[in-house]
DNA sequence: CTAGTATATATGAAAAAACATATATTGTAT
DNA sequence: ATACAATATATGTTTTTTCATATATACTAG
């Protein structure tokens, strides 16, 4: 079961905040989608999903080649607002608006219909 | 300006989160009313209690010859929300029922008229 | 169907950096 | 002198990052 100190560790990290926000904002991405979203190398995104997932504070499931993140609907129940919190405290900063921006101009982002 | 990172990196070690909880629920208390509460030692708690101060979650104020330390009334206002939902969830817990009556059963604490 | 190739994701290993703790010492106020 | 608090040093541990590679799925050509 998380705890409250384990939930601050996964967001005591740039690159874990921003997955964390852009998944609470966004419901659920792929690894590809957050990469470009972050501009940050496949391998150090891989490697902060796989911590958070196993702080058990993101689900992750295949479809076909993706692997997509979710933030896992069983948390403690004290972890929504907080999550809701946190989302208002980082959207206010800019490299949130960047981030948005990011995965946004993505093309070919695997849920599009051209990219099936 | 305390950015919402560092406000994680500040709330994420056992020690400091006990600390602002605390201080969030009490007000204001001295580092030998912390650390009893907390049961730990005088450098452990002084050192956590400098990084808090340094990343400006907290203020401190010399009283004779007791330090206090509080919440930083001038935190960006996203931090409050927060702090309020990171109360609720401490307080959940067992830990901080312990600590809290370690600083109730503290006999001489500095703000008593019978240690004055 | 099979072989070959491309894309998506995860992980092993190693190095660097950051962090936490203990002990000892120093500073400050009464 | 005594109580309260901060800091210096040393040490051990954890975390973060990168590069290289492994695995899994999908696509294409024969």
């Amino acid at each position: 079961m998380l705890t409250p100190v384990q939930f601050f560790k996964c967001l005591a990290d740039d690159t874990r905040l921003r997955c964390v926000t852009l998944l609470h904002r966004e419901g659920k991405l792929c690894v590809c989608e957050l990469t470009t979203a972050l501009a940050l190398s496949q391998p150090k995104i891989s490697r902060h999903l796989a911590l958070l997932r196993q702080s058990g504070l993101l689900l992750d499931s295949r479809e076909g080649q993706w692997v997509y993140y979710r933030i896992n609907p069983d948390l403690p129940s004290w972890a929504y607002p907080l999550l809701d919190d946190v989302l208002k405290a980082v959207q206010a900063s800019e490299s949130f608006g960047a981030d948005l921006d990011r995965l946004r101009q993505m093309d070919c982002r695997p849920d599009m219909a051209v990219c099936g």
